[in-house]
DNA sequence: GGTTAGCACTCTCCCACCGAGAGTGCTAAT
DNA sequence: ATTAGCACTCTCGGTGGGAGAGTGCTAACC
């Protein structure tokens, strides 16, 4: 995709980036004779770095300002020059200890992974708890909380707990939705919310109403609104230099926020099976396009899926955080194996 | 409490902090006589206001600044000036309105009356949803996820679920979990986790070690640490003029992590039947010296409890914040002595 | 032709300075 | 007790170098 470089302009780009991204400073060509011991003059550099100029791959914030990586530089990193890292193995190590530790929940999976996503790398993570695209039903029961109102309890395959109170209209004991319920089981047990919708045709007013509620409970879980997956780490995010001034600080802010994260984090970046890598002025909404985004799926048994993602500012670690995010997909997939075969 | 202050020293304070109040500015002498049209001369006010800031109700931020009120200023105001508001009828028609589209559940009436105290009052609001001290269980029920692994269900008297997977030591049936879930009810229904743990002599282990499960389940909830509360609107605290600085918002964003919700609304805040107010450095950490956080208890049958907070900067409108919250309070205690007599 | 030294040039950043404006405290008169 | 007048203080915004960093260009060099 990215036009073809000499091999000394590649270098020269990876040298740039590697050096903005840790100081968060513009980079003259003195410094990087010196920091990388080049062996040719900072002149020569300089030349070169008017080319990588002009093919589009870093600017200058003002004439007599060191370069920074643009976009398109990072995307050229990104697709040709980054080296994939290897998390290491105590880190490994300790990651598995945490999880060992942790309750077996799905949610709980989810919300340790952006824990630790966002403590290693100091940047947000969202975590999706790994979901079924068309979840069935397991189990009910029908709780009685007083004589006109029921708790209705909808367990998916997915071990996934779901409740709903329900008005009744007419008193109901205990024993009666129990019956009730017992009932539903064996006639909607393994069927997803369009299944039962098309059963629904008993006798029964209250059974009926009953069912399609519980359609309509499993139903409300698929648009995935209440649901926005578990944010961590907003705070490293919002430490960035980059973000220091108060301006930028609350459009993220806002869009972070629980109810916008599906629009931060495009659907499109689920697609690719591989790790994927969204940077700036990529991104379609405004107030991202500061930041890149990194994104992957994972998926376990019985077609449960999820998505990890990691935002920071486009000066981020990108090997660094390219197989941090792998190596939890991989962890996810395996536990999810394990537990839910 | 406060030393008795002239009617027009009161006066003037009040005036000093409504202004404050609505403009963030130092306000002078000068902008008092003009605005309130007070029927005497700028040179009088200065003798009263340096009157005023010997006894530390205000301050300059420096010399040949208007002043500003202090912690003791607002707390003055509070307890003496305030005159307290009555939330509109329209207003409070449209809350109403909202409560009844809403669904039917403990924890969505507290995510709507963050979500309202928030909005309506720009400021963060944080809503604990509501709690019974001592939780009973009402049902419990064993879910079949694979031959080793069952998902206990337990829902508690005050219609909350709570989940837990279970590993098991040989492979059982749903009919094997189902009959000890039937067994485990009879026995348990209607009883708190102590309670629990002294009926727990039974013959077989399995349904021992399940009972016991099921206890700490409900204990661990007592805790309180896995719910700190819905907190809402914490964008709108961090606009407000005070914050536009990077520092300060950073040592708030972390305090006001769900994580250390607790701490930065002090237990002691609920002690008081009615609304409790702390300001500035009246509050024990240090990062919330620069707000004020306004608290209420509500309660509800059965010994259902709960908090209602606001936080605000030192300046923000008491009046308005604290008959906000007290009528949020009422209207949750209403909601839950209709829906869970 | 690629590479390099030298150099003038251009910006930013920091600091010092200054004047305008706002607000005060004090004093003396009412 | 109140007030007018006034000198004083402090912030804020703009201005004007000077230092420093980094560049682009040119001419010489290998």
């Amino acid at each position: 995709m990215p036009n073809k470089l000499t091999d000394r302009r590649q270098r020269l780009l990876r040298f740039i980036i590697d050096e903005y991204v840790s100081t968060a400073q513009p980079v003259g060509s003195n410094a990087l004779v010196e920091k990388y011991g080049l062996p040719v003059s900072a002149a020569t550099i300089r030349n070169e770095m008017a080319a990588l100029e002009d093919e589009g791959y870093i600017a200058q914030p003002h004439t007599s300002a060191g370069r920074v990586p643009t976009d398109l530089g990072y995307r050229y990193y990104v697709e040709a020059l980054m080296r994939e890292e290897r998390v290491p193995d105590d880190l490994r190590q300790m990651i598995r200890h945490q999880f060992h530790q942790a309750a077996r929940e799905l949610e709980e999976w989810a919300r340790l992974s952006a824990a630790i996503l966002a403590g290693r790398l100091q940047n947000a993570a969202i975590v999706t708890t790994p979901r079924s695209p068309e979840p069935r039903l397991r189990w009910l029961e029908l709780v009685s909380v007083h004589d006109y109102l029921a708790l209705l309890v909808v367990v998916l395959e997915e071990a996934r707990v779901l409740q709903q109170t329900l008005a009744l209209d007419r008193p109901f004991s205990q024993e009666e939705l129990t019956g009730i319920a017992r009932k539903l089981n064996d006639l909607l047990a393994g069927k997803s919310a369009a299944q039962i919708r098309e059963q629904r045709l008993l006798a029964v007013a209250v059974e009926n109403s009953i069912a399609g509620a519980t359609a309509g409970l499993i139903e409300s879980t698929e648009e995935g609104i209440r649901d926005p997956g578990f944010l961590d780490g907003l705070r490293d995010l919002l430490r960035q230099p980059e973000f220091t001034q108060g301006e930028r600080i609350l459009g993220l802010m806002e869009l972070l926020e629980e109810r916008n994260l599906p629009r931060a984090i495009p659907p499109s970046a689920g697609t690719a099976t591989d790790v994927n890598i969204i940077i700036g002025k990529e991104h379609p909404i405004d107030a991202m396009q500061v930041c890149s985004v990194i994104t992957t799926r994972y998926s376990g048994p019985s077609g449960l899926r999820g998505t990890l993602s990691v935002v920071g500012p486009t000066r981020m670690d990108y090997p660094r955080t390219v197989s941090m995010v792998r190596y939890m997909s991989a962890l996810m997939e395996e536990l999810l194996g394990v537990y839910f075969a």
